[in-house]
DNA sequence: GTTATAATGTAACGATCGTTACAAAATATC
DNA sequence: GATATTTTGTAACGATCGTTACATTATAAC
């Protein structure tokens, strides 16, 4: 009874992500949105809202894709070292990689958490939270293999593997240099082998 | 011959820097800064150029008053672990702290490090040399102090302590708690500990 | 007190921002 | 093919942005 769509929704939430990714929230326009997805604000704004919401969306999209991608990897591996290194070298990689935008859409937006509405700030926590979750479970299938102590804190040390990831996520900007980043990331591997004995 | 200036230069830096932390550079407009001097954009511009040469000035600034207070921490303890411990938690609480902006200027502008001209760059990657070289002091004392091995590489090392410090910068906007952070601490100095047998 | 110089105050500039109103074009149902 | 409905295109809205031109005020030197 009416118009079809023109275009795959989430081709253009793929094609807007990059652009917040790149640029993030403030440096991106609705103009470079129409830019980057060759659609108009009119249909942007009907199908996807209002910035905020497009952002929101934008995030939870991230989550499913790129956040996902990263805890399938810990997952797939033998055990939490094998997962954590290869993990850490593809984050390396990839932040290297030209054809990808550096560092993390999350770390840079957490970065200005308060500038954002209550509903992006949840989604921002929301991501925290299944990195967490990911590197818990994790922690949890090698101690319950027995290869890490059962009396493990396992939300500290979930923590502290976050709070490395976001740590060269922001010295990615700096640091253009890859094996330095790759020397951080043994440090951080040997004490989760340390852990072992 | 002429008029002089009505007020400190310094104190004017430090109310702009207390506001581009809390607020980031692009969230903050010559209002906001009109606002929180109480000069006018006028003299603002007469005294500090335009919005980047000024930013830039505030982040010399920044260097010279919450790095130099930093790396004093860390040079001013008995050895590198005994001042980690002090810093980190110092970090952790000034964090908390609801009278000064959360998170980090250096952190919040490194994220955002494309948006900045060459000279802001440059002062942002000064931020973290300033940081490294006060870190790499600490370890260096501690190798000639006999308490750290010779062989020890302390770039890296003081990159990976530097990665630490980014990632609790980041987390402190999202993670809300103190006790969480200061686990993510324990992690850390205890594989400075190990370095240390 | 006159004069030169620089700080301050007022006001506006053009550009860009996010958002919306409205007309035009397109398509599924009848 | 006519009708209804929704997407698209055009254009503009008011607000705010960084920046500047210019008049005014204040002060050091003479």
């Amino acid at each position: 009874m009416t118009r079809q769509i023109g275009f795959d929704s989430d081709e253009v939430i793929g094609k807007c992500m990059k652009q917040f990714w790149d640029h993030g929230f403030e440096k991106t326009s609705i103009s470079d949105l129409e830019a980057c997805t060759g659609l108009k604000r009119t249909s942007l704004y009907n199908s996807f809202g209002k910035k905020d919401e497009l952002f929101r969306t934008v995030i939870e999209f991230y989550i499913d894709t790129q956040c996902v991608y990263w805890t399938d990897i810990l997952l797939g591996a033998e055990n939490l070292v094998e997962g954590l290194d290869q993990l850490m070298s593809i984050m390396i990689r990839d932040n290297f990689d030209k054809s990808y935008p550096t560092g993390c859409l999350i770390t840079y937006s957490a970065a200005g958490m308060e500038h954002h509405c209550d509903a992006v700030r949840g989604a921002i926590n929301r991501a925290h939270g299944v990195m967490i979750e990911g590197i818990s479970t994790a922690i949890r299938r090698d101690i319950d293999g027995g290869l890490l102590p059962y009396t493990l804190d396992v939300n500290s040390l979930a923590l502290f593997i976050l709070n490395h990831f976001q740590g060269t996520m922001v010295l990615s900007k700096t640091v253009g240099n890859k094996a330095s980043l790759n020397a951080v990331k043994e440090y951080t591997l040997n004490l989760v082998r340390e852990l072992m004995r």
